[in-house]
DNA sequence: ATCACACTAGATAGATCGCTCTAGCGGCAG
DNA sequence: CTGCCGCTAGAGCGATCTATCTAGTGTGAT
């Protein structure tokens, strides 16, 4: 909106990059405000609800713009299996282009409180549902049946979550690789024929 | 070994099950004892490296452990392609019943310090790798060439611990039995006729 | 000009962090 | 019995954590 973006927006942003480089409990207000060069108090003015509450909001707010990051990746491409395979692509590209921090913005968060914080939990079970949707719509938009669209989207997104964790441990994009061609294929398969 | 676990084994097995659902970062030095019922001097007397030391051991002594477990499931079913399906169904089971805490039980270490602690994420990736090449021999026993055998590892893997993320988050087993009927169907494709 | 209010600013509290330190226990060799 | 040593045991250190508190600043309405 703004080209200055408001103290609010840079604590957010800020928070999002640390989140998704050292996890949840790993980054530190401090550590935050100081990346966002924003004053402490204006942190707690914005979030009253503390830590937690700006977990909530950046889980949400950056599984959003990923969201239509993806929709960005499939849109100019000629066709689903094609946009199924770059998405992978792009995927991998960024990563190792950024020295293997940037993965999925709210994955790490996932699991570090899946089983501690209840509203961060849905929080990032709503933002994967909500991928999930936008998946399966375009699958069956290409004619795939509902059913078989919800699977492929299912299968698709851990294809590519699960390539995230194997890619930042190794520092490889093999398994990111690997992972789109399947989910390519799969696609691919599940086309009702031409 | 013995009925009575050492100090030393009740340290990291009590680190192993912390860490896997708070993670690494979220879990304590002095909870990690408690929960051991072990003294707090005794950790740093078999750990001179503190936490990160620990943690490097949890991740390979707990990577071997999951590895053997899959070997488990896989030796008594009649053919890899069951086996493959088995050990996402089993994984469903075992999650479900653990209250949707205990998945991969290095994914989430591996998401936080990957970029922060260089010992304990080649931790990770070697326990990735052995996982990879276990089952990649698994594929090559039954017939499959090398090639499409790693290739099908790395997509069998980044199949199960992406589900293991978005069932954790949704506290749902849908993700892994979608991935598992997937990876199955992919291993199948795969084999060489009869 | 004045008031109201949203926001900035940072000192500081209270708890917890990882870690170090010294003291003592208990089994085994001589 | 004595001396040694691996291990237990926990007090306590400095650092850091999240969160609160009060004070000050800037802007827009009246």
């Amino acid at each position: 909106m703004s080209s200055t973006p408001t103290t609010k927006e840079r604590i957010v942003i800020a928070s999002a990059e640390l989140f998704r480089r050292q996890g949840y409990t790993g980054t530190g207000v401090k550590q935050i405000v100081a990346a966002a060069q924003a004053p402490f108090g204006s942190l707690y003015h914005h979030f009253p609800g503390g830590k937690e509450q700006l977990g909530e909001q950046v889980i949400r707010i950056a599984g959003g713009m990923y969201g239509e990051l993806v929709s960005a990746v499939f849109d100019p491409a000629p066709d689903v299996v094609t946009g199924t395979e770059q998405v992978f692509t792009l995927a991998a590209q960024h990563l190792a282009e950024s020295d293997y921090a940037d993965a999925c913005p709210i994955a790490t968060i996932a699991l570090e409180i899946a089983s501690s914080s209840e509203p961060m939990r849905i929080a990032t079970a709503e933002v994967f549902e909500g991928w999930l949707e936008k998946l399966a719509s375009r699958f069956t938009a290409a004619g795939i049946d509902p059913a078989t669209a919800r699977t492929l989207a299912l299968t698709t997104l851990s294809l590519l979550e699960g390539a995230f964790v194997l890619c930042r441990a190794a520092r490889t994009t093999e398994a990111l690789l690997a992972a789109g061609t399947q989910a390519a294929a799969a696609v691919r398969a599940a086309l009702p024929e031409a």
